[in-house]
DNA sequence: ATGATGTGATTACAGATGTAGACAACGAAG
DNA sequence: CTTCGTTGTCTACATCTGTAATCACATCAT
């Protein structure tokens, strides 16, 4: 693979999101979450839940048979990892291209335009500060 | 698979870059562009171009034997897909939460700000305008 | 003890992806 | 005409992904 950061996958994300939401879960909460959010069966989630702790990205600690699911990356850290690498393959690396573009395209809303600029004028702010 | 938006693999993307570089280039050429920015074989670039065909992304007009391979679609259509999946699956579709986690972490140099923001003040501008 | 349950592990399998060797067809060179 | 290099197609194969059935073990109720 080109990109071998460790980079999770659509589904994993999806099973991610559920941890990042709630902390410890048992597979059944997965389960019953991934059941109710995308329809997967019972396998599917706990095959997933596997491949997440096999990646090292979430623990499985047992305690007296059930097991405690909880991430073990940070939701933040994994979009950076993510960010990076879309940025480099898709705008080579470069955001301001990436929206530049965007907006050329009217992909972004108004609302968007004006958070995002809200956003950026407090950075420039700060850093006369 | 979860975005079926004929998304281009990482593989794809080099291929369409060279594509996308100079219009028309024989077989011959993109495997020596190839070879030199990823080290690929004959067979591996000529394999993408394949899929590539198939996907609709170039067409490969073949004119007494030798082929014109060029890409049916705009890069920036091909970018825009990539950002609105990525942007869905990693920051909830929201741009505003990727500059945000990004800032957050340092992971914006202060000159990419900088381009960011006058960008966005141009856009403003218009607006107002 | 015995069977119904809940739980995680193992196995399975099709389609996608990265990577490339083998092969066929055609035109150039001898 | 035979040979060879060029060009594109087919075949191949390991790994990754999505998705899930099946299995094995512990536990709970009868």
């Amino acid at each position: 693979m080109s990109s071998q950061n460790a980079n999770l996958t659509a589904a994993e994300w999806d099973v991610m999101e559920c941890l990042w939401e709630s902390a410890p879960l048992s597979g059944r909460e997965v389960t019953e979450k991934m059941k109710a959010k995308c329809g997967w069966s019972r396998s599917t989630t706990l095959t997933l839940l596997s491949r997440l702790e096999a990646k090292g990205a979430v623990s499985g600690d047992a305690a007296e048979g059930k097991k405690a699911f909880r991430p073990l990356i940070l939701r933040e850290d994994a979009a950076l990892q993510e960010t990076e690498d879309f940025l480099g393959r898709v705008y080579k690396g470069s955001l301001h291209l990436m929206v530049s573009a965007m907006t050329r395209r009217q992909s972004l809303s108004q609302k968007e335009i004006d958070e995002l600029y809200a956003l950026l004028k407090g950075l420039e702010a700060d850093q006369d500060a």
